[in-house]
DNA sequence: ATATTTTTATTGACAGGTCAAGCTTTTTAC
DNA sequence: GTAAAAAGCTTGACCTGTCAATAAAAATAT
């Protein structure tokens, strides 16, 4: 009879269901820590953070940035504008296009909570000096150009 | 003004986005060859997995070995009895368990899921050497352990 | 100029995934 | 031996994320 940790043992040589366990972690992760302290998603975060560093901008280009679906960029913008952390506002040049930029409570959402999200972006590399760090991310390259022909 | 492609480098310095997107990058793809030529999904894929290299099982030692929610396991195994590909059983000596095991179909869609899933996992690494591939691994690891204790 | 295609953004429908509540059975503590 | 706690599993509620359909505006083609 075999154990979980047998399982999961046996499942860890999946590179992929490896990577997958690790997102999900420090996903959740964030999520707790993003909510906890700062009322925020790890979604949430991501746009205000981009938002906070090209304000004014349109949604096509921070969807497309961020890799993120357009319906869900929509309605998480929806919320933030709601909550009064980023306003938007018609462009002059293209009608289609709605400008989004922080709010001063926005601002200072990101000011609050870019510190404690660098910590622990620090905290999770710790060990690595800082070849090994650029090595992962010249592997994390590779396997990001790997997974685009995978079958 | 910034583009997309600033605004996705800018980011892409963030290790812990940069593993999210590779994960969801992995586990759409996988989910579309698993769909399309297997009619499964990586939830019940993991599942029937594991089960086939550890049958007679029960609901609990997966959920743990998988590091997955109770809730979505029981519901992925309703449907994948239902698919008939799977199998359950009361367990004699503990009447909360129900065994789980492969039915013929549920061993024969994993032997031929099994080689198109390895090649895809061998092709993800292309490039690495055994080296970079443990180096990786031990990375990961690490990573793995970070997170356990951040913030 | 006008018709076609593309881009931008929103919405609805749905699958994936998390969380808490509840029920039964087993284990633990006294 | 019985009460309390924990384990195994299911269900409901809910949030996240994906995909397809839509509508308006802009770009392109002829």
């Amino acid at each position: 009879m075999h154990t979980s940790e047998d399982l999961a043992a046996e499942y860890s040589g999946y590179l992929t269901y490896r990577i997958s366990q690790l997102s999900a972690k420090l996903n959740a992760q964030a999520n707790r820590v993003l909510k906890a302290e700062f009322g925020l998603s790890v979604v949430k975060w991501r746009i205000l953070v981009l938002v906070h560093n090209a304000a004014p901008v349109n949604a096509a280009v921070l969807c497309k940035g961020l890799s993120m679906d357009a319906g869900l960029f929509s309605r998480t913008l929806k919320t933030l504008v709601e909550e009064k952390l980023v306003k938007i506002s018609g462009s002059k040049t293209d009608k289609r296009q709605t400008l989004i930029s922080l709010t001063k409570a926005g601002k200072q959402k990101v000011q609050q909570a870019a510190p404690v999200m660098a910590k622990r972006r620090e905290q999770l590399t710790d060990g690595f000096s800082a070849r090994e760090r650029s090595e992962l991310m010249r592997m994390l390259n590779i396997l990001d150009r790997n997974a685009a022909k995978t079958i």
